[in-house]
DNA sequence: GTCCTGATCCTCT
DNA sequence: GAGGATCAGGACG
């Protein structure tokens, strides 16, 4: 179980996002191993008017603009976190917005920090897959290319990608950004 | 099943 | 001072 080099996030954003389905996200914390396979990404681009960093640097998006192969997360409707993949060379604002796993080990951990039994409601959106993997407001910059958080290529996705457009954003909300895999039970929304 | 609302607060203008 | 890449629970059909 070795993570992703940081090379396979440097490429093409929506490239990147559509190979990040099947791929396990794995969290190694003290009370245990939680993992998930990711099936849901959207990309969000420089230049996307729905992009945290389309405005330019500001502290709260510099993490965007760093090396890839980091975790983007910030803060959202008083309440939740969302957990992005940080991608492109340093200086290129793009991310990729992580909206749904498929559990896979550690999911009594999972059912007990969300407080949930049903497997597709764990992880079936951005603010609850962060609550059900343990991932904290300073787990922001994270190298996502070693422990104690990071995505292995463990498993593959099998079969047809579907493209779609993004959930819940303003501007932007017709660019067909949004991916995941054909029939698959553990996405946020069809 | 679908629709509507409240919770709750950080960030940028 | 406004608004946001959300979720859960209730009303209703």
């Amino acid at each position: 179980m070795k993570p992703l080099p940081r090379e396979f996030y440097q490429g093409d954003t929506v490239s990147v996002a559509q190979n990040l389905l099947g791929k396990t996200l794995v969290h190694l914390t003290p009370a245990g191993t939680v993992s998930g396979i990711i099936v849901e990404t959207e990309a969000y681009l420089q230049g996307d008017p729905a992009c945290h960093a389309a405005r330019g640097l500001t502290q709260r998006n510099q993490v965007m603009f760093g090396p890839p192969g980091h975790a983007y997360i910030y803060f959202i409707y008083g309440m939740y976190y969302c957990f992005n993949v940080v991608t492109r060379p340093v200086g290129v604002g793009e991310a990729i917005l992580i909206r749904a796993l498929q559990p896979y080990t550690g999911i009594a951990l999972m059912q007990s920090w969300r407080g949930k039994e049903n497997l597709q409601d764990l992880c079936s959106g951005p603010a609850k897959l962060v609550i059900a993997m343990g991932i904290k407001k300073e787990d922001n910059g994270a190298d996502l290319t070693a422990d104690p958080l990071f995505i292995t290529d463990d498993q593959n996705c099998t079969g047809e990608i579907v493209t779609t457009t993004r959930i819940g954003v303003g501007q932007g909300a017709e660019l067909p950004l949004r991916f995941y895999p054909a029939g698959n039970k553990y996405i946020s929304k069809r």
